[in-house]
DNA sequence: CCACTTTTTGAGCGATCAGTCAAGAACAAT
DNA sequence: ATTGTTCTTGACTGATCGCTCAAAAAGTGG
């Protein structure tokens, strides 16, 4: 029923999501989307409401992707101590090798919108839940051949993990040198053992 | 020569920072900026020259205070370790307890405006350098004691308590769990082990 | 064919954006 | 008092903001 859509939807939450991803919420324009998205602004809000509710679809997006993402690199990484350690150099390599140095959307978001935003606060802290989850097995994995101290929650040590994650994406914005990423991310997993 | 200026520009600059703090740098308007600092528009203009121009003022100020006041807190909290961890435990509270939920200005413009603004990355370059080097005298006071692991390079360990204390701006916007995050802090002290 | 529903199109809405400017006011120097 | 300089005032600029809407187009059910 109806005249049907010409343009795929979820195509255009992911074209919508790299432009607020490069921009931030605020400095990416309704027409700047448009234009993105390959959609008129009327298509646009007939299709998604407002900006905000697109802002929102487009985080739901990014979260899938980046933890479907992070799952696959972790099975395919092994288990335990080194499957993190290799997941934050990965990490640390990406966004070096990022020439827009765009970061974490959730981080981004958190820092730009969540002290205001309610939907985005949840969407951000669910994010870090699914990370701080999917750091717990591999803590808990590396507890148990004895790579990783077992005398320490692995729950507590997971919410270190995902602190440092975060505060990691801030820091590659200012500090570009691998060396110096490296060491932190040694320091980190120092902290394991 | 010529008329004097009728207000106090640190005291207006300082009203700026505070907006520009709570808001983000493009949500906050001229006009918004105007009426806190109380100019009319040609006031401000002719005092700052645009709006790019009095949020570096702005970021300076904010760097200038928050270094005084950290300095003047480690001096205060005493040396080494403890320094360092009533320092982290000083932030949490302090953030639980902004209302507003602002977190770090310089954190906060590291996410949304250094990745394509080279002004704001070497301002927050420069404050977290300053950090480190607050982190590195009580680290390698630390270790002169014996508090602290003295085989780990005290540059690298500032690095990392930088970042962890960055990501702890982050994580507080949406994680207000004073238990949560006094564990991340002291998963993040025990790698001083 | 004719309703009926939904999407596309693109012009256009009022509001707000960052920034300007002319006029008047307050000082110093002469 | 006059001149020169700077600051204050507040109306004003063109551009852009998020968003709307009427008309046309493209489908489905009868």
């Amino acid at each position: 029923m109806g005249r049907p859509r010409e343009f795929d939807r979820d195509r255009a939450v992911q074209q919508a999501m790299e432009l607020f991803w490069r921009r931030g919420y605020e400095a990416t324009s309704v027409q700047e989307l448009g234009s993105a998205m390959g959609l008129n602004p009327g298509s646009l809000y007939n299709a998604f409401g407002d900006k905000h509710s697109l802002f929102l679809e487009a985080l739901q997006c990014y979260q899938n992707r980046e933890y479907t993402a992070a799952c696959d690199n972790f099975r395919r990484w092994g288990t335990g101590r080194v499957a993190i350690e290799r997941f934050f150099v990965f990490v640390v390599d990406y966004d070096l090798a990022d020439t827009d140095r765009k970061g974490c959307l959730m981080v981004n978001s958190a820092a730009e919108l969540a002290d205001h935003d309610l939907d985005v606060k949840a969407r951000v802290l669910a994010s870090r839940t699914q990370m701080a989850t999917l750091f717990h097995t591999a803590i808990v994995q590396g507890q148990q051949v004895g790579e990783i101290a077992s005398l320490r929650s692995a729950t507590e040590l997971a919410e270190f993990l995902v602190n440092a994650l975060f505060g990691l994406r801030i820091t590659v914005k200012v500090q570009h040198d691998r060396e110096v990423l490296l060491a932190i991310v040694a320091a980190t997993l120092r902290a394991l053992d």
